[in-house]
DNA sequence: CGAGCCCGGGG
DNA sequence: GTGTACGGGCTCG
């Protein structure tokens, strides 16, 4: 028989010598299924100028012994694929099981072979083999077989194959948040209790599921809490709840690190099971390093909305914070809600009808989590659709994973060989080389008026696809005398054939424009714009992230001479794009890699317009110059402690009045409040115009710091411990105010977060880090917090109206406010 | 100046 | 799991 279904969630597992991918899938009616399908792992070795009988005489008598099962070659076919644009020959090794790969393919290459795609993971050798995208609809021959390990049915398929790209429509989705005991923000998990968990669910038909489990009775009206006794029958409540809903996305906000291990934690410690997995397997947690994990339910999707915020979507948003709550304001227009958790310990201790709040925190939090995935579920789900690997995977790479991803899953249809990772001294050389990167034409810091900002639009895709940049066209033997790169008299590409890289990316250039069509036409009719909005957007930032990886050290597709070729041309187009603004008798006060400001002066916008199809009609390909805005006033802002033009650092005002600075970075738990609080209403009054209530403020602080005004509480600087004191080599101020309290007797912990205050005196900072309750009002050191912290958080908001630090800082100088007017 | 360490997110 | 983050800022040595 035949069944379609939408698989999300995949893992391998051996049976009598076979290797057989686990689907767990959605069907069409909403309930689930596990499509099991038999696949062999293998992987390629070179036989060009090889004895190939020799050579499988060897491979039948080769055998690596390895704990379960001893890895043997199963079988071998001759094929043909190429690599770098040269044709080999290559023996498929067909492998008994997926581990056995690295083991057989080390030992080839110790006899001197080269071996490929030797290191790719099963599950996306599965996928892109079989030819299938994960959330898309899939269909399989076989039949339903008995799996008692499994809660759901089991479906075991002779043949698997894509029906369409449809995407999976209805899933349920359950937002998860802990609040644990913290006092002095620690968090341990090995002592801490988790003494709440929200779980907020959506399911198919967009009915909502609340609760907030806690086990502390206190008097309350609050329908969704349940009361536990213990924290153990909380985790078991948590287990059963999460069985009983059995959503198929799992959603937390920075879960992968901090919900999820601290809840396997504490379920370890209370002798709690917390088999969730529809193959009663547990909640795992891989950890990859001291402050990294992942952490996974198999046959669902752990989103740790995140992960995806900081590594794709980020670049996306406004906000410079990634902060739960930062996020929900920009992308849903909520905040969270506000209560002091500082108190929540101590609540819990001793002030119990205060917890209320605290639960409908808990609740808000999950709300909060499970509508910002609800989201961004279409971005992932494009995402997955087009690089062609899980969910779970897509959301937690950065860039140069996906594009690789997403080139590996094209090179199937070319029969492409994936060229090797590099080593590590491969790595070590390549992050050596380097290459001349953009052109910026400096600004002179100020405010000018009437400005036309011009745009290329995604000009370096558009660059290495109209100019055929890519590692297997470059120095080819039929166009030394034709593709050559600009500055760089020894680089040229093939202009006879469309290369593979700059191939798949015109591709995705061409099916962006055609989304974006589809998006407008879709708005025509009144539709909903959102998935084509995702999906170009998906396709803008892979597109975008192609130069990049080029350059990226760890990259198989790895060719410095293509990024360098790459920035070469984007060099030229700019610097002749203000040339010809020039001709055109526009003055260009700034241009940064792909955009040109000008100033109207005294021409008019129909101008500008002229200017734009003039550079327009002389450009290879999909190249194209747009007219990104008017401006009536602007300012720009340079690098710290040189006067170059910052990248994407200025303020521009809108016709409407509306004030848009990009470019500032977020502020760190290792910044004094002080600090933290001048920057914050610096921002806010420079971005309403009030750039001279902006400096009276700041010159305020300045004479209040100075005078010994500013209260302690403000000046406590935090900074976590996070290993025993006698393992760190250097000494920082927060290890010697860590060790001055041990010898107080106070306890401290790794993981501990230690506060203190610099005051006056002689000597280096760690010797005047004081504990705040060693410090006397006005004893701290003025000096230290200006120059450290106040100058550091706010000196750049500044330079973007073009005062320098003194201006601002120095209590005697002008206020130059005669500038702006 | 290089090396060492901490930051992010989370209570 | 056919695994192993990263770039930036500050302080010490």
């Amino acid at each position: 028989m035949e069944i379609k279904f939408y698989p999300l969630d995949f893992e391998y597992r051996l049976k009598d010598g076979k290797v057989y991918m686990y689907l767990y899938s959605k069907l069409g009616d909403g309930s689930r299924v596990c499509v099991i399908h038999e696949h062999r792992p293998f992987f390629y070795v070179s036989i060009e100028g090889i004895n190939t009988m020799e050579l499988e005489l060897r491979l039948k008598g080769l055998k690596i012994e390895n704990r379960n099962e001893a890895a043997v070659v199963v079988g071998f076919e001759e094929v043909e694929r190429e690599l770098l644009g040269k044709k080999k020959k290559l023996w498929k090794i067909l492998v008994n099981y997926p581990k056995a790969v690295p083991l057989l393919a080390e030992e080839l290459e110790s006899w001197g072979l080269e071996c490929f795609e030797k290191d790719i993971l099963f599950v996306h050798r599965y996928l892109r083999d079989v030819g299938i995208m994960p959330m898309t609809l899939v269909v399989a021959q076989g039949e339903f077989i008995d799996e008692p390990r499994l809660r759901i049915p089991a479906f075991l398929a002779t043949d698997v194959h894509q029906e369409s790209l449809e995407s999976v429509q209805k899933l349920r989705i359950l937002a998860v948040d802990i609040e644990t005991y913290a006092l002095k923000k620690e968090i341990l998990p090995q002592k801490n209790p988790i003494l709440m968990i929200g779980l907020y669910g959506v399911d198919e038909l967009g009915q909502e599921f609340k609760k907030v489990l806690t086990w502390k009775k206190f008097p309350h009206t609050l329908e969704y809490l349940e009361v536990c006794d213990s924290e153990t029958q909380l985790l078991q409540r948590f287990r059963d709840i999460v069985l009983e809903y059995h959503p198929d996305i799992l959603t937390g906000y920075y879960s992968d690190v901090f919900d999820l291990p601290y809840i396997k934690v504490r379920a370890q410690k209370l002798g709690v099971q917390l088999d969730l997995g529809a193959d009663h397997s547990e909640l795992e947690v891989s950890e990859k390093g001291v402050r990294e994990s992942k952490s996974s339910i198999t046959s669902m999707v752990h989103v740790d909305v995140f992960q995806f915020i900081r590594n794709i979507f980020g670049k996306n948003l406004k906000t410079g914070s990634f902060s739960l709550d930062a996020v929900s304001e920009e992308l849903l227009g909520y905040k969270k809600q506000v209560v002091n958790l500082d108190e929540l310990g101590p609540s819990w201790d001793s002030n119990s009808e205060r917890l209320a709040d605290f639960c409908a925190y808990n609740l808000h939090d999950a709300y909060l989590t499970a509508q910002l995935c609800r989201t961004l579920l279409y971005d992932m789900i494009e995402f997955t659709k087009i690089v062609g690997v899980p969910v779970f995977d897509v959301i937690r790479m950065k860039f140069s994973r996906l594009v690789e991803n997403y080139i590996l899953r094209r090179g199937m249809e070319y029969n492409i060989l994936a060229p090797n990772k590099p080593q590590d001294a491969q790595i070590s050389q390549r992050r050596q080389e380097s290459i001349q990167g953009a052109f910026v034409f400096e600004p002179t810091p100020g405010l000018y008026k009437d400005m036309v900002v011009f745009d290329f639009r995604s000009l370096y895709p558009t660059i290495i696809s109209a100019h055929n940049i890519g590692p297997e066209g470059f120095r080819c033997d039929c166009c030394k005398l034709v593709g050559k790169v600009p500055e760089k008299e020894e680089y040229w590409f093939c202009t006879k054939e469309k290369k593979f890289i700059p191939l798949v990316l015109e591709e995705l250039i061409l099916r962006r424009a055609d989304v974006k069509r589809m998006a407008r036409e879709a708005q025509a009719r009144g539709e909903d714009t959102k998935i084509y909005d995702a999906r170009s957007y998906t396709i803008k930032v892979l597109a975008n992230s192609f130069y990049g990886y080029l350059g990226f050290y760890g990259a198989r597709w790895y060719s410095i001479e293509c990024a360098a070729s790459t920035t070469a041309y984007a060099r030229n187009y700019i610097k002749q794009t203000i040339e010809k603004a020039r001709e055109f008798g526009f003055e260009v006060i700034y241009a940064d890699t792909d955009s040109c400001f000008v100033l109207l002066g005294d021409k008019e916008l129909a101008d500008a317009k002229d200017f734009m199809q003039e550079v327009n009609s002389h450009l290879p390909g999909k190249m194209e110059l747009e007219m990104e805005g008017y401006y009536p006033r602007g300012i720009f802002v340079a690098i710290k402690g040189t006067e170059k033009g910052a990248k994407k650092k200025y303020a521009l005002i809108s016709k409407e009045g509306r004030v848009k600075v990009t470019g500032f970075e977020s502020v760190r738990r290792n910044w004094s409040l002080i600090a933290k609080e001048v920057q914050k209403k610096v921002l806010e009054l420079v971005l309403n115009d009030k750039v001279d209530d902006a400096l009276v403020y700041v010159k305020l602080v300045v004479q209040e710091m100075k005078r010994g005004l500013v209260p302690l509480h403000k000046l406590i600087i935090k900074t976590q411990i996070t290993r025993e004191l006698g393992g760190y080599a250097s000494v920082g101020p927060h290890v010697a105010v860590a060790r001055r309290m041990v010898e107080r007797g106070e306890m401290v912990v790794p993981g501990m977060v230690v506060e203190y205050v610099i005051v006056k005196g002689p000597g280096i900072i760690r010797e005047r880090a004081k504990l705040p309750s060693e410090v006397g009002e006005g004893e701290y050191d003025a000096d230290y917090y200006l120059n450290n912290q106040v100058i550091p958080a706010v000196s750049s908001i500044f330079l973007v109206l073009g005062y320098t630090e003194d201006q601002v800082f120095k209590d005697d100088s002008q206020t130059g406010l005669g500038k702006f007017f």
